[in-house]
DNA sequence: GCGGAGTTATGACAGGTGTCATAGCGGCCC
DNA sequence: GGGCCGCTATGACACCTGTCATAACTCCGC
């Protein structure tokens, strides 16, 4: 068990190790279809910012300065309601972007991001990123693609968030997170993103008591485990069952 | 009240009065970048549908045929939870357009569209639809500006959605309604949307029975009026102040 | 080492909300 | 007109879930 920790430790740290410049800007689906040069001007006027985990990157209503693209760690996208309370509406891994559409249509950042992790990201400034989008077509076409599935993600969340059940919507968003950053290993998918009960009950749109009840009901059963903020589903299908 | 009620039957079979052809894709904003030979083609090759109240335009999971312009009356899209359990995710009024996602990215809907009101709506096939996107950059300029704020509308509803409270999230719906579809009267806004509390309980993530309380509560505080499904709203602001 | 901060965990409790049952009302079709 | 159907309305009741309180544990800085 000690030595788990160690390791468990050691990948924190990991994750803040500084990312390559140009590896960021390459690995990034949206932009995958520039050219030569304008991958060398993103590359030239932008630059790696480091986030400590918890630390803001932006807030929502402030006017979109840059947009972001993740290197490693996780970004939360969140929004708080009306009464101070705050949901996490999305969550951003290794080499997706976030700002874009406050780019390039509303300029001022809808949503707030939030380190979840220690984590590097890349800060290319809207006035140049609004220049390569402006004569681009196929970067447009990729960024409508890439919205696709994001209002579809948005939407689903929707109905499981309406349809009662907290069980039901940890569940959701245990098996979201297994599906975009779950680890196949001996013992079941693992997830590798340091995640607190508080973060996965803004998710859910619950509390974290409630949360830390049905997992660990969930851990009793033997659906799943965790050690410290590292969560192994042991059980896919049990929790796929809670959907109904 | 008998006439005031007769009044009310009329204004339904006006919704479903014929509208122009042409004036149906001119007045769609999305589409109002177009040349007046990409018009032409549209024009020749869509045609106008009548769908009943509560009929289904396509259902999701279906390949995407055509987009719709809604000409006249109202059309809900919906997605049902895994517990059959049905949620309005988007309503849409005239001149708005459905299905635009699915045609240029996934090919299938991902949302049903069922007519709330008798409603006629513009059928655009998508091999023509694609085939003057592809060459119209403008138009791929329209589309990602008017999915921004669908967007933000999706991730409002999200955070709705997860705080709890039923009232709350009701008096957002009926608020998100008034600003988009409210007629301001000497007495209030009113909402001339044919919606049942059904509607509104799907809208908001509830139960009819629910809807149905909260919404005599505020009848009997005067904060509305409701006359079969047309509802006047005297007081937004008490209305907002329930939002926190 | 000691204390504080952050996270996980558990219990008591009240209140909101879904579920089920029932009823009235108006419209529509035969 | 009669019967059926859809919509609104109301009550009883169980139970989920948010709220508040408490505690153990780890990590960290002093």
């Amino acid at each position: 068990m000690r030595e788990r920790v160690g390791a468990l430790r050691n990948y924190m740290r990991e994750v803040a190790k500084r990312p390559n410049h140009r590896d960021v800007l390459r690995q990034c689906e949206v932009l995958s279809s520039l050219s030569d040069e304008d991958f060398g001007l993103l590359e030239q006027n932008s630059y790696l910012a480091y986030a400590e985990r918890g630390e803001v990157i932006w807030l929502s209503g402030a006017t979109a300065e840059f947009i972001a693209i993740i290197g490693s760690g996780f970004v939360k996208l969140t929004k708080t309601s009306p009464h101070g309370h705050e949901v996490t509406v999305e969550l951003l891994g290794p080499s997706q972007p976030a700002g874009i559409m406050a780019a390039i249509e509303s300029h001022i950042y809808p949503l707030s991001a939030l380190a979840v992790s220690n984590c590097w990201y890349l800060k290319i400034p809207t006035p140049l990123f609004l220049n390569v989008y402006e004569h681009n077509e196929k970067l447009k076409d990729m960024i409508l693609k890439t919205l696709g599935p994001r209002l579809r993600r948005a939407y689903d969340m929707m109905t499981r968030l309406s349809s009662g059940k907290v069980e039901e919507r940890v569940a959701a968003v245990l098996l979201i997170l297994a599906t975009s950053y779950g680890k196949p290993a001996e013992t079941g998918t693992v997830l590798e993103v340091p995640l607190t009960r508080q973060d996965i009950a803004e998710m859910a749109g619950t509390t974290v008591e409630t949360t830390i009840r049905v997992m660990s009901r969930w851990q009793k059963n033997g659906v799943l485990t965790t050690d410290h903020q590292v969560i192994t589903l042991h059980c896919l299908q049990s929790l796929n069952d809670t959907l109904g």
